[in-house]
DNA sequence: TGGACCATGACGTGGCGTGAAGGTGC
DNA sequence: GGCACCTTCACGCCACGTCATGGTCC
């Protein structure tokens, strides 16, 4: 019984050059479904199911369990699906090539200081644990793809004349010669979406509590900057091994205004006081255990006269879509603690008049709504939030998307409520 | 029952954050047992045994089975033994990160083209494949090993006044202009060596017919090469997925020589008429299937007047090193395959006159001989060889270990007999 | 006498490989 | 009817993890 269009287990498997029994194998796993099984049994595959094997495999060869790739790889296959995987596919090997160029190096120390004379254990033990660390990949696999999911979702649909990176910077009033520190810079979004409009002479600290993310942040910024030249090299200072003792400190320079990167916790902040005219918060309070201390080592990096911006959102923001999942079922919670709690446009000017003088906090909010056409984003937009919608989805997969598809068909309306708020010193 | 200098299996293991029974397991198989054992049945470690520790679990980080780490594996651990396996190790793992940047490529190539319109199937089978291979690398780790275990003997214990490869280049007469062809380069030893003695103007193109080793001498040579420039970067040539059709050619310069790179088989070599003022082709005859061939190759490259030098070693070179294992085990044999029966210094001559005119040839000999000292590099020595001797020594290696210990114990002579063959056409 | 180590041995687990035995289509 | 191709069922292998049970030292 042929199909036009699909490929046999055997075609398929020979294709990829694997064998039958793996594709059977990642169907009774649930790792790959074939497209379309016939009444025999016979199973059918198709281009899209070639994709997301192509995922499969890479992340197989970057040494992740198969339950770890299950998890991973819910999701469709449409175009836009497929170019954010492979844009988190080629981090993911920048990075593993980046820990194994440290190993490399660190068999270089190693065999230099062995020509010096003797052998040094304490460097073998280096080297014995850079090769067996490999640990928190995954989880920043997931982070970084779940980001791409969310930035997709709302590139796609807003209503708003601009997004939030171009709106948030406009906020700043960013002017010749400041000295800005941005907490919780993430992915550096904010700078890379925004860097034609630069000031001259502008010094930017970007700082977060990841090394991770500072890694990234240097790579994203040195790729869209032509003129960027990473001066300190890396040499020597582990960012695995020593995460905050070290302070490794890069920077990268366009123009007239220079970046440097930096890892650290913003409730100590190592810099000496008022260093800076700005500081920049965007979606990162609500993560911070203790807000106030954050703000008061915040305001006393700031210069007098200085402002912090901070961004957060309200209880309203994408409510919609909270109780989509809610209505499909019940148990699911999307953000297991609601951020907006911790730090959130309603009670935000409470906690920041606990530090900033409340005469000098000023609230801003960003217009915008979005009016969802496809249920495909929007599935994997939930897919990626934090909550514990995973284990109740993975196995009514189908039936969810459907439900979505259903609610989607005429257009799915999402308030957003986000804004800033401006505190002088 | 505590000992002084040695690590329990506990510490052990700590040590390297490894659990105590992967430890154990190791011990088991037989794939590092601990330097002494007590009464009770304890294991007992030393740095040394760290070291081993190391290799293996770098091996294990590249992918390797137990297995073959074992057979990797045998062998000491004194300080040049694991200065060479670290250098081994640094290559591997280069080996690797250069495989992953092709990767990396492919994804970005890929979603490029993704970009530009449709998905490109072919690309994504090409990425698919590409994650897939991994199975060469085994061998390459064998013969990188090996070879530096034989440059040891001779480095450590020649006689001579100068060691092989100054000879040989001095044998070159390599003037100013000159344009010259090595085939079988190897890992380019003979211009590491050599680079400071390079006249003006030497154009030289390096090749052998392995992919692996063109990059490994591309390697080599730009490092010892301070004012080295790569011209060439790269960009889209695979030598992986095209040996030899693709013909990937790169380059590098020296002041004013220059370096080129190919990977070719010596009986097809893709250069006009009369190109080389000089042919090099040491000890890779004897490996050449349809040695005649090559040589028809050879002369029809070289210019009128032009010269190959082509060396080879007698059945007298190093044979009291096959005696010793002989007389340990008769049924080793060091070499599967004499390789001077096919083309040495006895029969070299004929074969090289059936297309080089006689009156034309010239064998000049390299006086050398060893003189051996130390058991451990021996050792190695012997089981770098490509023989069978592996199979029935893994389980004898101590009781072998002794036996050459024995036998060195007032220095071991061994012969060498090699030398080149200069012919004009 | 407890607790911190050490040992062995038996069984489990993930990611398949490798048959065995049988059905379907040309 | 032969052959290629598909299916499921069941066992095997590797590199350990995980008990269970027991011994030694302080």
């Amino acid at each position: 019984m042929k199909k036009e269009g699909y490929y046999s287990s055997g075609q398929f498997a020979k294709l990829a050059d694997v064998s039958v029994r793996t594709i059977r194998f990642y169907d009774r796993k649930d790792i790959l479904k074939p497209s379309c099984v016939d009444e025999h049994g016979a199973r059918f595959y198709t281009d899209q199911d070639l994709a997301s094997l192509q995922q499969i495999l890479l992340l197989k060869y970057l040494g992740f369990s198969l339950e770890e790739i299950r998890a991973m790889t819910i999701g469709g296959s449409d175009y836009s699906h497929l170019s954010r995987m492979l844009k988190v596919q080629e981090k993911l090997v920048q990075d593993r090539i980046e820990q194994m160029q440290t190993v490399a190096e660190a068999i270089r120390d190693t065999e230099a200081e062995l020509q010096r004379g003797s052998v040094n254990w304490q460097n073998m033990l280096d080297l014995i644990h850079l090769t067996g660390m490999e640990r928190s990949l995954s989880s920043q696999y997931k982070s970084a793809s779940n980001l791409s999911a969310r930035i997709a979702l709302h590139s796609l649909y807003s209503t708003g004349r601009d997004g939030w990176f171009p709106w948030l910077f406009r906020q700043l009033h960013l002017r010749e010669g400041m000295s800005v520190l941005e907490v919780g810079c993430g992915d550096g979004a904010l700078w890379t979406y925004n860097c034609s409009l630069l000031p001259d002479n502008v010094s930017v600290v970007l700082s977060d509590i990841s090394d991770g993310m500072i890694r990234d942040v240097r790579r994203n910024l040195s790729q869209t900057m032509t003129s960027a030249v990473l001066s300190e090299p890396d040499k020597g200072t582990d960012l695995r091994s020593a995460p905050v003792q070290k302070d490794p400190l890069h920077s990268s320079r366009t123009q007239n205004s220079s970046f440097r990167f930096q890892v650290f916790d913003c409730t100590h902040i190592p810099f000496p006081d008022h260093s800076f005219d700005l500081v920049i918060a965007n979606h990162v309070l609500f993560y911070v255990e203790d807000i106030p201390q954050a703000l008061r080592e915040i305001r006393r990096v700031l210069k007098p006269g200085g402002r912090l911006i901070c961004s957060t959102y309200s209880r309203q923001h994408m409510h919609e879509i909270r109780d989509l999942v809610k209505e499909f079922d019940s148990h699911i919670v999307l953000s297991r603690d609601s951020l907006y709690e911790n730090f959130g446009l309603e009670n935000g000017r409470d906690i920041l008049s606990q530090v900033f003088p409340v005469s000098g906090i000023t609230l801003r909010r960003h217009e915008d709504s979005l009016e969802i056409t496809d249920s495909q984003p929007l599935v994997e937009y939930i897919l990626s939030c934090h909550g514990n919608q995973n284990q109740y989805l993975v196995d009514r997969y189908k039936e969810f998307h459907s439900f979505v598809e259903e609610k989607v068909k005429s257009s799915f309306h999402v308030t957003k409520d986000a804004g800033i708020f401006e505190c002088y010193v």
